[in-house]
DNA sequence: ATAACTAGTCTCATTATATGAAACTTGGTT
DNA sequence: AACCAAGTTTCATATAATGAGACTAGTTAT
């Protein structure tokens, strides 16, 4: 969902680049091909404008295209001149650092969870969550707790984007049950992921406000069960919205 | 330097993404129209289908232009269907842990280092703010050693990119005086950075070689002048040669 | 060995789309 | 009210994207 509207050439280039990153391996131009509207010729020009370009990287050997270097490089560039990213950066150190668990920051790309950084626990589990990583919104704590403080049309036009697939046990599986939740979210002030996503991994999410109460992000401690039931989360709660606070109150 | 090249309108609108992330803030149109060759309305559409494909974000308010959340996620893809990031990640943990100072990871890219994963001493894990970021081939120990053990008309090409800007007093300021240290980096194993680049930081790097000795990246270990000297670095030489050769082992 | 098939690359007439000079709108400043 | 600069739209033109099809190289089957 999303992009595909017009935007000629370059709005086509791009989706020929978002097309090949969203197999998550390498793939050769064929495989490209059967999943592209675009005929052989046309697509294999796109990709070799984006290969010199280093946006896409090819392996001679094994014929296979990935998503490529350079994209790190105007990545970085795009995490460094965010209007959030950096002013959050010092909060989330002191609040990692205070609660001893995981923390992550979020916005809403597209209708999905973008994080935009993360601290892990101290030693820990495996982290999932790295800069970059896109997440469902109706599963996950930042992702709840963003669209129930969202102005509603953007809520409504959001929620439309969202595929209601089921994860765990505990996965809404409808707008209806999500928009539940979402009056109470908005209520209470925090979301609770109950493993929604994953089984074993818990969080509890706050929202970034602005003036307005114009909601540009979120916050969220995240554990796993084996650490940590959901009326521990609780006791996280007032660092959580500190912290959400002041990165709401230095952005802009 | 580097991608002026063709690759017709999909490469135009690159150029435009790279020269708006080049800024290092939030720009206006005017100024990007004022740095570009490209006449205003032609501009101004190439940053208007940028905008709509998230590839650039828009801040209404201040009338700025700043890259996108899109290469985020984009970027993330880059890093885990690398053929390399991946692989090095636990051996970069390791070496991390055992030598205890920062440890960087780069490749090259368009004639820079571009830092592709770093640990740094004391915090934990890593995010885009980090990798992703450029230096000067010439005045880092990544930089060098990669260049030392780079294959001969891919370094003359490679040098010839190179802007031999003085940061230090330690700066190489010229392709001739690089050259002889490249020679004896290349009899020697790894090279040193000696305050060649920010003063007060030093480094020992080592290649990551494939089969055929064909270099494709570089793992340094750093540290600062107030901690170490560089005979002090010396003591990590056989953990990095190790956590190098390992890496080289399991690529391709 | 030869044929049959496939993936990848190239050609070229056609057409669509990018282009950019100029005109227009908007918002701020003198 | 007149002016100026920044941003946006228009439209005829030229350029560049398009895609059917042909070609090549590499692989498997006969």
């Amino acid at each position: 969902m999303g992009y595909e509207t017009g935007d000629g050439t370059v709005g086509k280039a791009i989706r020929v680049l978002d097309l090949v990153a969203s197999f998550g391996r390498p793939v050769r131009f064929s495989e490209v091909l059967l999943h592209s509207d675009f005929p052989k010729p046309t697509l294999y020009r796109f990709i070799q404008s984006l290969t010199n370009q280093n946006m896409l990287s090819y392996d001679s050997e094994r014929q296979t295209y990935a998503p490529g270097l350079r994209l790190l490089r105007l990545a970085h560039a795009a995490w460094e001149q965010s209007s959030l990213a950096p002013i959050a950066r010092p909060f989330l150190d002191n609040l990692a650092k205070s609660v001893g668990e995981a923390v992550h920051f979020a916005q809403i790309d597209n209708g999905q969870v973008l994080f935009i950084d993360k601290r892990s626990a101290s030693a820990g589990f495996d982290t999932l969550a790295q800069a970059g990583q896109i997440a469902p919104a109706y599963c996950t704590g930042v992702g709840k707790v963003i669209l129930a403080f969202m102005d509603d049309d953007l809520r409504t036009r959001a929620l439309q984007q969202q595929a209601f697939m089921k994860y765990t046990a505990a996965t809404h599986d409808g707008a209806d049950a999500l928009s539940v939740e979402l009056t109470s979210i908005r209520h209470d002030g925090v979301a609770y992921d109950r493993e929604e996503h994953e089984s074993g991994i818990i969080s509890i999410a706050a929202p970034i406000l602005i003036r307005n109460d114009v909601v540009i992000g979120a916050v969220s401690v995240a554990t796993t069960t084996a650490r940590h039931d959901l009326s521990g989360l609780e006791t996280f709660r007032p660092q959580l919205l500190k912290t959400a606070d002041q990165i709401g109150a230095e952005a802009r």
